[in-house]
RNA sequence: GGCGGCGUGGCCGAGUGGUUAGGCAGAGGCCUGCAAAGCCUUGUACCCCGGUUCGAAUCCGGGCGCCGCCUCCA
């Protein structure tokens, strides 16, 4: 079994199922109010790749990932461009999905959307006053966090220590700066929904108590997200759990930061924020691969330049695919079960399951490539076939899947390929070295096989 | 002020008390018409100062530097 590092113990330890054989897990999802970017693109990689091994492994995977469609940077787009709050969380919905499916990060079991539970979220709410665990004030229902047991958990601080270092806010009505709103009174001009302690929309703290609860049960496995989420949002998600008495996640998982090489983050071209640019600008794989060759909870720069490393790595893995077509996976989406290197198979399980050590199952991929080569330059092909396979298949097992031909070379490119081979059979190299550096000027590199002239980006 | 993390060879980035991480880039060689890909060989590394130890980059103490959280954030 998987043992993973949990946020509330601090400590690497297995990952206990409720219902033996499946996991259920919930990650926070994106708010959209804006193309994605970086540190969404991690958290999703990230917990792919879980998702992934726990597949891998035989397990059963739920995989819930909201989305929330109300909130404060939603309704301030919305207003700020004259449209509806819906269609900017549409659009940036859609443009959430593009980004996913182009990193290759499988849809979530179930997608709740805030907008959608916010009548369980009213009922919850009210439970709370009725509790008395919460207080209304002139603008919105608060949780009495002085009142919840062990408050601060996630953030590994007590709550007085929490609020020593509390930044003052204005004129507040709140019992102490750490008491979080979960639902904000209606102002004009924005959405609301009706509730018995006043018309208005829920807290941002609010939605994912109840939708992991309402489509995970109590009890459920693990609790994953963004580090930034630790606190205070996964803590205060808790708080409301615990608040009420009910089992919340038993395990909680954080990856950690994205950072962009020093220089402000900004517009300047080739330091690359947006997820939306970057996927455009490279191969969406070199970001998995770049995001699996550091551990899930290290910080990793995202560069330009760490990018193209992580690009020319891709290559390795795509040159053994030319090289072994028929061992790449038959496999995609998802790799169950593999044939292949039983010790290197063993050797990848041990790897992942201690706190996903993906760095080290990199490197154990890249000796099989080694391995392979090796044998097949060695005229060892049965050797040189299974090291293949397994080392596409694990790649796979990490959604890294290697391609073995380029899909779109145009029309002129081919031709001057056959030109080429037509030159090469005449020994007529003067003509052919000339085509290749057309080619190459094209921006191909140019291979010669036993079957002519291949090209490739 | 409180809590936590980090400092590894040209770059990225793992790691454990004593044995090659891995990738990228560089150098030499094999292969090739020449290349590319692949293979072989190759590199002074572990912030500083003490200490523990037969032996520490890895453990302990101190120092310096960097970063994060305590506010919205993946």
């Amino acid at each position: 079994m998987v043992s993973l590092h949990d946020t509330a113990t601090g400590t690497i330890r297995p990952l206990a199922l409720r219902d033996p054989g499946k996991v259920a897990m919930y990650v926070c999802g994106p708010t959209v109010y804006d193309l994605p970017h970086l540190g969404h693109g991690r958290f999703t990689l990230v917990f792919d790749v879980l998702r992934r091994y726990l597949l891998f492994t035989g397990l059963g995977v739920t995989y819930v990932s909201n989305i929330t469609d109300i909130d404060d940077n939603i309704i301030a787009k919305a207003q700020r461009e004259g449209r509806s709050e819906e269609e900017v969380a549409h659009e940036f919905e859609e443009r959430w999905w593009e980004a996913m499916d182009a990193l290759g990060v499988l849809r979530p079991t179930a997608i709740p959307h805030a907008t959608e539970f916010v009548d369980a979220m009213v009922e919850m709410i009210s439970e709370l006053l009725e509790k008395d665990l919460a207080y209304r004030t002139s603008d919105g229902v608060y949780l009495d966090t002085a009142k919840v047991n062990g408050y601060g958990l996630l953030a590994g601080q007590p709550l007085e220590s929490l609020r020593a270092g509390a930044r003052v806010e204005g004129n507040d009505e709140k019992h102490t700066p750490l008491d979080f709103a979960l639902w904000k009174n209606a102002k004009p001009g924005e959405p609301t929904w009706p509730a018995p302690f006043g018309e208005g929309r829920p807290g941002w703290h609010t939605e994912c108590v109840v939708m992991s609860l309402a489509l995970l049960g109590e009890g459920f496995d693990l609790h994953g997200g963004g580090l930034d989420l630790k606190f205070p949002h996964h803590e205060n998600e808790r708080a409301q759990a615990v608040a009420l008495g009910k089992d919340f996640a038993h395990h909680w998982a954080h990856n950690g930061w994205v950072m962009v090489g020093g220089e402000k983050m900004s517009k300047s071209l080739n330091n690359f924020t947006s997820l939306t640019d970057l996927l455009d600008q490279a191969d969406p794989r070199a970001y998995r691969l770049l995001v699996l060759r550091s551990h899930y909870r290290a910080p990793i720069e995202v560069t330009p330049d760490t990018i193209d490393d992580a690009q020319r790595g891709l290559a390795r893995l795509d040159s053994l695919a030319r090289r072994f077509p028929q061992a790449l996976p038959t496999m995609p989406p998802v790799v169950h079960e593999l044939d292949g290197d039983a010790d290197a198979i063993a050797g990848f399980r041990t790897l992942m399951d201690d706190d996903l050590q993906t760095p080290q199952a990199l490197a154990l991929i890249f000796d099989l490539i080694s391995a392979a080569n090796t044998a097949l330059d060695e005229g060892r092909g049965e050797d040189a076939q299974q090291a293949a396979s397994t080392a596409l298949g694990l790649a796979g097992a990490m959604g890294l899947e290697a391609k073995s031909e380029e899909s779109d070379i145009d029309e002129g490119a081919l031709v001057l390929a056959r030109q080429r081979d037509e030159a090469r059979a005449n020994k007529d190299f003067a003509t052919s070295d000339a085509l290749r550096d057309q080619l190459q000027a094209l921006g191909w590199t140019v291979e010669d096989t036993p079957s002519g002239t291949e090209l490739r980006r």
